[in-house]
Order: structure tokens, then sequence, then C-alpha cells
DNA sequence: GTCATTTATCATGC
DNA sequence: GCATGATAAATGAC
């Protein structure tokens, strides 16, 4: 019993923390411009990690847990997908 | 083939894989099957388990 | 065998 | 009360 709550503290690493609306923008800018293969680059997940602030594998994570959810109900993110959509969209023109 | 559900083991499984990764983080075939049949899991799922318990090993830095 | 994933579950934030 | 990030089973590429 003794063994199990530790374990449990110990496993500090989900102490889960959000991440900053900076990065979150930066993060579903790449996701909803590669939509049709949301799947970085080990590169690719460097660089945005760098640009986050956060780590590769939680760049990881972000990504699992986004294409899954995604999927999962394309209806709840659909308003999101609109936003970042018209966003990539004035960017490319200018 | 349709895949099947992910199910969390028991407090009690995990302390016993743990116990015997401990041993050695390659288990042999015996052992694996010796294990498995002692803890109500298959074969598969034991190999699996320490596959999976290798990475994270390798993960915490 | 490793390792990037998928999926469900867990733990926390708010 | 769900949203969100991290972890635990399970699959598949190689």
């Amino acid at each position: 019993a003794v063994m199990i709550l530790r374990s449990r503290f110990l496993d500090a690493r989900r102490k889960r923390r959000n991440f900053n609306k900076q990065a979150t923008e930066i993060l579903n800018e790449y996701f909803y411009s590669h939509l049709s293969n949301p799947y970085p680059s080990e590169e690719a997940k460097e660089e945005l990690a760098k640009k986050c602030g956060i780590t590769v594998s939680q760049v990881s994570n972000w990504f699992g847990n986004k294409r899954i959810r995604y999927k999962k109900n394309i209806g709840k993110f659909q308003e999101e997908a609109n936003i970042y959509a018209a966003k990539t969209a004035v960017t490319a023109t200018n | 083939r349709s895949r099947k559900k992910r199910k969390p083991y028991t407090k009690q499984q995990i302390a016993e894989l743990e116990n015997e990764f401990l041993l050695n983080e390659f288990i042999n075939r015996q052992k694996r099957k010796e294990l498995s049949n002692r803890l109500n899991l298959s074969d598969q799922q034991v190999k699996i388990w320490f596959q999976n318990r290798r990475m994270k090993k390798k993960r915490v830095v």
C-alpha cells in the first residue's frame, strides 16, 4: 500500500499544467494547416518544441491527443478548424 | 480484425511484472509462460508489457 | 528486438 | 463537469 502511494507520488510527470495560449496557437496552426497528414517529422517536432517552449515529447503527446480527439468528434472542432483555416489563408495571401 | 480494447492491469499483476523486471529486463519464454499463467495474462501480453516497460525506462531522463 | 503510433484511462486545471 | 496533458495497453512498421 505504501509502495503504491509512493509510486503515484513519484509520478509527478502527471501533474499536468496547461500550455500557454501562444504555444497552443502554434500547435493548432500546424495541425490545421496539415490536416490531411498531421504527422510532423522529427525535425518539425523539434522546431515546434522550440517555438512553443516545450519538449519534443510534449509535442508528440499533443499531436497524439489532437489526432484522436479530432477524429472522434470532428464536429466539435469545426469552429476551431475554420478559425485556423482563415488564419493560414490570411498569412498565405501576405 | 478488430483491435483489442485496452484494459488496465491490476496492482497485483503490475507488482509481479515489475518484480520480474528487476531480475531481468528481457524475459525468456519459460518464465514468460509461467508468469502469464500465474497472472491470468496471455503470453503475448507479458511480452508486450516487457517491451513497453523497457521503453518507459529509457524515457525517464 | 526498437519505436512511433493508436486508444483508453488517469490526474489535474478551472 | 468536461478540457487537457501524461501515462498505460495494444498495434504495426521495420
